[in-house]
RNA sequence: GUAGAUGUAGCUCAGUUGGUUAGAGCAUCGGUUUGUGGUACCGAGGGUCGUGGGUUCGAGCCCCAUCAUUUACCCCA
């Protein structure tokens, strides 16, 4: 048989051992936060039924989806009309019913609506799992990455989003970051202001025009808005909202004004201020909290707070997003349930964290001490030692014998086991056994019981 | 789906206006009298130059196609 040349398909990735330590790191850091908020971990599988997918993530969104193929003759049962018309997503519903998970919201809220008997209200839950989208990779866009969600359903509270701040601001501020902004914005605002410019019915269009704003400029902006149907006029009205500027309180206050015809809007105005009340009582570690009206995010579920997250120290795009959704669970069949909750983009947070340095120092210390023997006799004797050492936490291995000591010594640098123990003839004789500490070449004689008191 | 960039050793890259047998560093493996590494010295293995075609006496280099990777757009963590 030919050798097919190994690789992985675009977009995916292999993770070393020196690389899964640093991403446990992550990992660890966020759920412990989670924990301490009163999260609880859940998971779900990593298919969904297409049905279940389809619909949730606006038409872009839709395209991104994985979906996965029958097993058995697929071909067969397909629908003939739309294969022999090329119609892919008639053909496509007729060969395939199952999909990879999109994100962890959608296939939460199926597991609410599933589990609605069994979970009490207000329910808080937290997913650590790998997603899959089918679009084309490039910097900080992986086709198969790992967000870190909590959400909580059953609390309409906007207590719940101050916690959502928080668990931001704890969780990156422990991962070493130091300068990061949390923008907030609400849906409510956004929907008020498309009522006000008499133009409800675009206000997808005009949310993704907006947020283009830092990316594009106003004139980017303003042009798509064009293409997309506002007139002049509109936009008119648009731009000093857009370019609104100065405290968070300052905003709001514009914005009341400008929106006092909507109802919606004003709505969505309380909601930021009693947000921003609850945070007034706490004090943020490293956290900047920002209102921004142009933050609009792209999936359509949401409706009322909008959380986007980014880093000030590197060029990245967001590392975490959020926001409330009040019928998410209501798609199946579960109405009148609310829902909010944010998640953290791991694989750019780890990208942020190895430009800025900002590891652990010696976090892929993993064996800490190896022990080398000579012959079959110095392993004999060095069982008893290894298995103490293990009963007592000391991550310790023992080489397998009949290699060079200096083989056994490259092992233990190229692992960066900081510690060695030397068993041969002479120190099995003697009970003292050689001890060497592998960073400074220091060694001594030692005694078991002396080498135990000095790693533990 | 659209546009650009790049494909040479396991990795990072040199390679002259087209001219003998394609190089370096790192990594790997072996050695520097068999119990001392990480620093030094010596040596070895490893390449159909992404693939296919074309131009030429001659192609890693020029032309075409194709595939892959990557960056940006759309959209998004």
């Amino acid at each position: 048989m030919a050798a097919i040349k190994p690789s992985v398909p675009k977009g995916t990735r292999d993770f070393s051992p020196a690389e899964m330590v640093k991403r446990n790191y992550i990992f660890d850091t966020i759920k412990s936060v989670f924990r301490k908020y009163g999260y609880q971990q859940i998971e779900t599988p990593t298919m969904e039924n297409l049905s279940t997918l389809t619909g949730k993530y606006g038409d872009e969104g839709d395209k991104l989806i994985f979906k996965v193929l029958n097993s058995g003759d697929y071909l067969a049962k397909a629908n003939e009309q739309a294969l022999t018309t090329r119609n892919s997503n008639l053909a496509t519903s007729s060969i395939s019913e199952k999909a990879l998970r999109y994100d962890l919201t959608v296939p939460f809220a199926r597991y609410v609506v599933m589990h609605q008997n069994e979970i009490t209200m207000p329910f808080k839950r937290f997913q650590v799992q790998p997603v899959w989208r089918a679009d084309r990779p490039q910097k900080g866009r992986y086709r198969e990455f790992y967000q870190c969600d909590a959400d909580v359903v059953g609390s309409d509270s906007l207590l719940n989003e101050a916690e959502f701040i928080m668990i931001y601001d704890e969780a990156l501020s422990n991962l070493g970051l130091k300068d990061f902004t949390i923008k907030i914005n609400n849906r409510k605002i956004l929907s008020g202001i498309a009522e006000i410019i008499g133009k409800p019915e675009l206000i997808i269009d005009m949310t993704v025009a907006i947020d283009k704003l830092d990316k594009i400029g106003l004139n980017g902006v303003v042009n798509e808005l064009m293409e997309k149907g506002f007139t002049r006029e509109d936009i008119d009205k648009l731009e000093p909202i857009i370019l609104l500027e100065g405290t968070n309180y300052d905003k709001l206050h514009k914005l009341r004004h400008i929106l006092a015809s909507s109802e919606t809007g004003l709505k969505g105005c309380h909601e930021l201020e009693e947000i921003f009340e609850y945070i007034n009582n706490i004090k943020l570690h490293r956290a900047t909290l920002e209102l921004d009206i142009t933050l609009a995010r792209g999936l359509n579920y949401y409706t009322g707070s909008i959380f986007e997250v980014k880093t000030n120290e590197a060029a990245m795009g967001s590392i975490g997003g959020g926001g409330r959704y009040d019928d998410l669970t209501g798609m199946f069949g579960l109405k009148g349930l609310t829902g909010a909750g944010i998640s953290f983009g791991a694989d750019r947070i780890y990208d942020v964290l190895q430009e800025l340095e900002l590891f652990p120092e010696g976090s892929n210390q993993t064996t800490k001490v190896l022990i080398c023997t000579f012959d079959k006799g110095g392993e004999v004797y060095a069982l008893p030692l290894l298995q103490q050492l293990r009963a007592e936490g000391v991550n310790t291995e023992l080489y397998p014998s009949g290699t060079k000591i200096k083989k056994q010594f490259d092992y233990a640098n190229n692992k960066n086991v900081p510690y060695v123990i030397v068993i041969g003839s002479d120190e099995i004789e003697s009970g003292h056994l050689t001890f060497k500490n592998m960073t400074t070449g220091e060694q001594e004689k030692l005694t078991v019981n002396q080498i135990l008191a000095k790693v533990k």
